[in-house]
DNA sequence: ACCCAGGGTCATA
DNA sequence: TATGACCATGGG
């Protein structure tokens, strides 16, 4: 972790704001409850977010989005309703796992008096749910001071020589996490301008070779 | 026709 | 620890 690990000074809160002027407030997670950000972060693994659209809307006009009825649905029933979503069988496993930890220890608000370390390990412990789902789950529907590593902050990090491609996952995280402290908006904000950033680079328009933004750069303007 | 998307598990070396 | 195979749909 010394400073000779990263050629750039780590300023991640000129980053965050940089992307805000760049594509507004992203107000995030999409999804409407707490436990539709745990089954969007479940569906959304590898998979584009408008085929987990597809999937949510399924869910909900089954009216079964809810922990207790996803769990006692038929496997069967569950994956047909999540297909668009891809991987429907692993998924409808991974979701009705991931209920039954949910029910069994009590639920939302039970879960919510739990330190964020074990609930984390928790969350890793379910068959599933990985560092990355955990995470998301963590941010996005229980609010705590946890930062995403997904593919598109890689990329973006290591484009802009905040890290090395082969720097793993909890360094990363734990070096964001170190420079904002547990400040639970920052992350959420600055993950999802890093996704909506990365959405936005698949657009053919121009980017700036130092800085990889493409909205500052007067020539990006369309 | 190909490539990839807001990953994770498991077997193998 | 570190690769590789596998899971599968929909949009570019």
């Amino acid at each position: 972790m010394s400073p000779r690990d990263h050629p750039r000074p780590l300023d991640l809160s000129a980053l965050l704001e940089r992307l805000g002027r760049e594509h507004g407030p992203q107000h995030w997670w999409p999804g409407e409850t707490a436990f539709e950000v745990m089954v969007g972060a479940i569906l959304t693994q590898n998979t584009a977010w408008t085929n987990v659209e597809k999937a949510i809307a399924r869910l909900k006009a089954e009216r079964a989005l809810a922990p207790r009825t996803l769990y006692e649905t038929a496997h069967a029933s569950l994956a047909e309703w999540i297909r668009p979503s891809g991987y429907y069988r692993v998924k409808a496993e991974r979701i009705q796992q991931y209920c039954g930890w949910y029910l069994e220890r009590g639920g939302y608000a039970s879960l919510q008096r739990e330190a964020t370390g074990e609930l984390r390990r928790e969350l890793l412990s379910i068959k599933g749910i990985g560092r990355e789902t955990a995470d998301a789950i963590l941010l996005y529907a229980f609010q705590r001071p946890v930062f995403v590593v997904d593919a598109y902050t890689h990329r973006l990090f290591v484009r802009l020589g905040i890290t090395h491609g082969d720097e793993g996952y909890e360094s990363v995280r734990e070096r964001v996490e170190t420079h904002f402290g547990p400040h639970t908006a920052s992350f959420n904000e600055l993950h999802a301008l890093i996704v909506a950033h990365g959405k936005a680079l698949c657009r053919p328009r121009p980017l700036c070779a130092q800085c990889g933004l493409a909205g500052s750069c007067p020539s990006a303007a369309r």
